[in-house]
DNA sequence: AAGGTATGTCATAGA
DNA sequence: TTTCTATGACATACC
């Protein structure tokens, strides 16, 4: 929001909620019909507005703007435009939000496609429509309405005034009802909006305190322990002042302002997966640790778990990627909805760009992983300037990915049989689906990117093929891209299971590397894999619980108990070791631009430390001149000069005067002569340089406080020798 | 052949 | 107590 910089300290501030409360105060002047400067008419109705907001969302709009109009302009919309459907729109304009119902739909994005709304997903509507469609029961319970917020995603209640204003208060009440049935915090937080004009929540702001005005110091933290505390002080700090009084992890980098990823899930998500909801929180809670040791080690900022519990809102992202889906138990069961009728039917991880993680249903159909993000539109790939460190954002981004996927697909990710009927949630129903929920065995995307089978990378998660973090970052993952041959692109399943299992994941990860280390010990292992009931990729993906589980249902040998055991544990010691050994190789690059940023401040030391001695010897061969002027003018005889000298400094110009030999020295007075008294002056003992007796700020900064209050003698510090040296310059006056 | 690099594995400490 | 993770140390393969 405002970026002040001084030199070496920057401070980036960032408010989420002032967009939106621009907003809301602009749609409170549009009803006062403040400032308002347009009148849009539909069907027989006049709705004041502000040009600049309708011709910011709506292109038809703009169209009739811009053109040149004399006095007030009026803006008569087709007639096929209808107050039911415009109403919404025109509050969306406003507020980002969309108030959908099964009555208005249709209408909603009717008059969306006229008035060129693009920034209103069609495939919301499709799924909206759908919803409605084939699961009335569902409707009634959950999916009554949409909200649509896109700016402030903390917010997760919308505003009634805004409903009042699309809707009559009646109905607004009866949608509140509907919506919040018995949900108590729902209603407390209703009841904190309703009165008066629409209350924002909270504002859930997040300020970034950077010593470092640069994007790729501040955003090199090191997760080596060790040198944490080294960098401790030293890091960027972040402070989120969220309601939930979390911290949240800082910025990648102070200079964007659109660093703070936010992850929104809805209630129904947590009710459908407690599992998600507990991975979170300790994924959180551990990236606190973390960022209480590295306040800038990562970039994601988890929302608070209010909104994990928040209100059964459904609200679709203005910006395409839809934050948060109204997503029942039922629709997260890939099985439960028929492929036909489930526009959505996979959650997916998108990589941050600014408005941050998001969870995307992705369309039901062949496309690739990787590729649907292009689908989307307003889904921006992630550029450079996004990520100042891609491997350590990819690494926090990984991990978050890597826990959603444990959540939401507890059954295949974690679980051994998901196709057993004890862990099924929803039978399957056809036999594609059975085909699928087999290829769900096993997380493909949790391998190691083998390059031509010989290079690894630190790679766990594949990139191409989990769809959690298949979007990521375009950068972050280009090299393991690169690294993944071309088989396993083809290998991967283009069906529209889209975690799929890839059959080169255990062969890569596992048989490789056993080929790699190729001991004996490896050949038994393969042997004992071989005699075991499961691969060994299974072994290694699933959850502790289920590994028990499933051992516990085998009737293993000790022997298998044991290669089972080893399997697992080296399994998990060797993404251990490359998580281990990237956190090294981070940290050598921190202690580097360290190292560099120190080189460059002494650098700057040293300069300035030659100035202040330029001008400490400008300003002595100022005082020399001064002090010949003096004698001149006062006619001084060897003999007072002497005496004057006598109570001055050593080094005072006035010593020279009294020696006719250094008199040419005083008229050759340099700077460089200067430096050299400068650096004798920390010499104990023979430090009595004239400016000190001043007080000379400068010489002050130079020399240690203790040294000149001891080593050089004050002058006028006595009154006995200012006595004593008047009465000598009379004597001498007299004598004369 | 020697040295550097990448990776896997083991042992161990700590959570 | 068991399991998991991080990490140092060592071994091995490869360039």
């Amino acid at each position: 929001m405002s970026c002040s910089e001084k030199k070496d300290t920057a401070f980036a501030y960032e408010s989420s909620v002032h967009s939106s409360n621009v907003l809301h105060r602009l749609n409170s002047q549009r009803q006062q019909g403040i400032l308002c400067d347009v009148t849009v008419i539909a069907e027989d109705q006049r709705f004041l507005a502000h040009r600049t907001v309708l011709a910011a969302c709506s292109d038809f709009l703009l169209s009739r703007v811009v053109q040149p109009c004399s006095g007030d302009l009026i803006i008569t919309l087709p007639e096929e435009v209808t107050v039911k459907g415009f109403v919404p729109l025109l509050q969306f304009a406003y507020t980002s939000k969309l108030l959908v119902n099964k009555q208005n739909l249709l209408e909603i994005q009717e008059c969306a496609k006229i008035l060129e709304i693009h920034d209103i997903e069609e495939t919301c509507f499709e799924f909206l429509k759908l919803k409605y469609l084939d699961d009335n029961t569902e409707f009634q319970d959950c999916s009554r309405k949409t909200f649509c917020k896109s700016f402030c995603p903390k917010s997760t209640i919308p505003c009634q005034q805004d409903l009042s204003s699309a809707l009559g208060s009646n109905e607004v009440e009866e949608l509140w009802r509907q919506e919040f049935p018995k949900n108590v915090k729902c209603t407390t937080e209703i009841e904190n909006i309703s009165p008066g004009p629409a209350s924002p929540k909270k504002p859930c702001e997040t300020f970034y305190f950077g010593k470092e005005n640069d994007p790729g110091i501040s955003s090199l933290c090191p997760k080596y322990r060790k040198f944490q505390k080294a960098f401790k002080s030293d890091r960027v700090r972040s402070v989120s002042t969220c309601s939930s009084n979390q911290d949240a992890p800082s910025p990648s980098s102070v200079q964007s302002s659109e660093t703070s990823e936010h992850i929104t899930l809805p209630k129904c998500l947590e009710n459908a997966d407690i599992q998600l909801s507990n991975t979170l929180k300790n994924q959180s809670l551990e990236m606190e640790r973390e960022d209480e040791l590295n306040p800038s080690e990562t970039n994601i900022t988890y929302q608070n778990y209010q909104s994990l519990t928040g209100p059964e809102e459904k609200r679709i992202n203005k910006s395409g990627v839809p934050p948060c889906f109204p997503l029942e138990k039922q629709d997260f069961n890939l099985v439960s909805i028929p492929t036909a009728h489930q526009p959505y039917r996979t959650l997916n991880y998108i990589g941050s760009h600014g408005s941050g993680v998001s969870i995307l249903l992705e369309k039901t159909g062949c496309e690739q992983n990787n590729n649907h993000v292009d689908d989307l539109p307003n889904s921006t790939p992630v550029t450079g300037s996004d990520l100042c460190i891609p491997e350590e954002r990819s690494n926090v981004e990984r991990e978050v990915a890597e826990h959603l996927a444990k959540g939401f697909w507890p059954d295949m990710y974690n679980n051994e049989f998901p196709c057993q009927p004890e862990l099924e949630m929803v039978p399957t129903k056809d036999s594609q689906e059975e085909s699928n929920m087999e290829k769900r065995q096993e997380c493909p995307w949790l391998s190691i990117a083998i390059n031509d089978n010989t290079e690894r990378t630190f790679t766990t998660l594949n990139a191409v093929t989990c769809p959690f973090i298949s979007n990521l970052s375009s950068e972050v993952y280009a090299t393991n891209s690169e690294l993944v041959p071309e088989e396993s692109h083809q290998e991967k399943p283009q069906d529209d299971c889209p975690y799929a299992c890839s059959v080169s994941l255990e062969e890569d990860s596992e048989t490789d590397s056993e080929e790699d280390s190729g001991g004996s010990c490896s050949a038994k292992e393969l042997e004992c894999e071989k005699k075991l009931p499961f691969n060994a990729q299974k072994i290694i993906s699933l959850s502790r619980y289920d590994f028990q589980t499933l051992i516990k249902r085998q009737n293993l040998t000790s022997e298998q108990l044991d290669c089972i055991h080893d399997i697992r544990r080296r399994s998990k010691n060797r993404i251990a070791a490359q998580r281990c050994r990237k956190r090294k190789l981070d940290c050598i690059q921190n202690l580097e631009t360290e190292i560099e940023k120190l080189q460059n401040e002494k650098d700057h030391l040293l300069k300035e430390r030659d100035q202040i001695l330029t001008t400490l010897g400008e300003t002595k061969q100022n005082l020399t001149g001064l002090c010949q002027q003096v004698c001149r003018e006062a006619a001084l005889s060897r003999d007072q000069i002497q005496i004057l000298a006598k109570y001055s400094s050593t080094e005072c110009p006035l010593s020279f005067l009294i020696l006719e030999k250094d008199k040419n020295l005083l008229q050759g007075f340099s700077v460089s002569d200067c430096h050299k008294s400068a650096e004798m002056l920390p010499t104990p003992g023979t430090v009595r340089h004239p400016l000190a007796v001043e007080g000379n700020s400068v010489l002050q900064t130079l020399v240690p406080k203790q040294t000149v209050t001891e080593n050089i003698v004050p002058v006028t510090d006595s009154q006995t020798d200012i006595t004593s040296f008047q009465q000598q310059m009379t004597d001498l006056r007299t004598t004369e």
